[in-house]
DNA sequence: TTCTGATTCAAACAAACGTTTGAATTTCGC
DNA sequence: GCGAAATTCAAACGTTTGTTTGAATCAGAA
């Protein structure tokens, strides 16, 4: 009778090479093709294992995905926290500038990206389609290991942008992590056409240049006039403010 | 012999009521499990038709799946490019304000994801399921129906943006359909842990009152200095620039 | 060495997959 | 009514799917 899955990491000293072979081959094949569409004897005959080590290792293709997430996610979301606490700690009293608190957010993830032994650019596109995935263990999973990084960077924000109501700042958030991970994501519909719309890949600080300013201009626009409004939509004349 | 498809819409007066209901159920299972994970018998027994009747009506799944893209797609488009051309012809040789360009993209869209008749949210989401899909004829299929909309609203957003270097105008139409396409899908990770973070789900107009002022402060946002800049990042210190 | 547990292996499992076929059925101009 | 085309249908096509099994191999402690 084989033995039980060993815990899922009880040895970790030589042990499993082989482990590492089929997270690595499942990272690329799963950011190639999707969860679903990526096999079992596709990633197991890459990585020249047998069929059944990923059962006997992880015990079933959901585990599997899940520890390829993990072992880039859970490190880089405790490096964007430790930034920002250490810049937190530097400042003293005073509030962190919103580029501080976007910079702790974004380096760690350029990092990774930048980082080809650990998959590179590949990881993070396969976390936006995760992003994407309405799968319930998948959705379940994110917010679990999301969770925590981003309370702490909201209160972050909160105490920066005093003047922003909670809920909206919520909002702004939202947008925020939108147009952070859809940049590192990679795979856009602009990209798709770059034919046309020649976007070069810069150096990974020339794109925190760029997106830097385009975030704290959105984080630190004025309020719009959301106490009233009842017609259907701005319409066509752009300088009209139908308020009397 | 059975007779070759009917070219996919040689017959439009009663004909398949088939073709309409396959259609609906696709788009919701598609949005739901995602194009990989959703199987033909899983939509035809739903949809309660034979099983060879998708490949009669469409060919394949993968046109199926194109059949449903288009159909909501192609409109919205041609509406948004519609509602930019009359504020154009509006506005005469004075150039558009941000937030009305802004507008003639966010509007269509929210239009179809308030007809629930249509679809409603699912759609969208399945939208953004698509955006993050690597499959090839996918990617070919949005690249092919999104291009001439996209380079028709660059060509606005540089009348109003005269001081916008082109680059930086297309990366920031960049972020903006990441804010915007994120938003509208409405499966992020802000909405997961949102038993934390009460981002209730206002109004669709309030909704563009959020999300206009953000993404025009981001679109008139001061240029960054891009010219010099070699050191590893902004790192901790705010305002320590490593240089000399 | 022998024994024990960890790991690998080839083989098979039942189920579901997209697709095709050819005959039944319906529809509609004549 | 007849006949031809459009549409539906049940059944099977050959693959592939994730998972399980039980024996073979390997490791290290006794």
């Amino acid at each position: 009778m084989p033995a039980l899955r060993p815990a899922l990491r009880l040895v970790d000293s030589k042990s499993s090479l082989t482990q590492e072979r089929i997270l690595d081959v499942a990272e690329s094949l799963f950011m190639e093709h999707g969860f679903e569409a990526t096999g079992l004897r596709q990633i197991t005959t890459v990585a020249a294992v047998n069929l059944a080590a990923v059962h006997y290792h992880f015990g079933s293709k959901e585990e599997l995905f899940q520890a390829v997430l993990t072992r880039r996610l859970d490190p880089m979301n405790q490096q964007r926290v430790a930034l920002l606490d250490q810049l937190e700690r530097d400042s003293g009293a005073a509030p962190l500038s919103c580029e501080a608190i976007i910079g702790a957010m974004f380096i760690p993830a350029l990092k990774l990206a930048r980082d080809k032994a650990k998959g590179g650019k590949n990881f993070l596109r396969l976390l936006g389609r995760a992003y994407a995935d309405p799968a319930p263990f998948i959705r379940r999973f994110l917010a679990q290991q999301y969770a925590p990084m981003i309370l702490r960077f909201k209160a972050a924000f909160a105490r920066t942008l005093p003047q922003l109501p909670p809920r909206e700042l919520s909002w702004r958030l939202h947008f925020l992590m939108g147009a952070m991970s859809y940049t590192l994501a990679g795979t856009d519909v602009l990209k798709l056409i770059s034919a046309l719309n020649p976007i070069v890949t810069d150096s990974d600080e020339l794109l925190l240049r760029r997106l830097g300013p385009f975030l704290v201009a959105g984080l630190q626009a004025p309020l719009g006039e959301l106490s009233e409004l009842s017609e259907p939509g701005p319409k066509a004349k752009s300088a009209r403010h139908g308020r009397s």
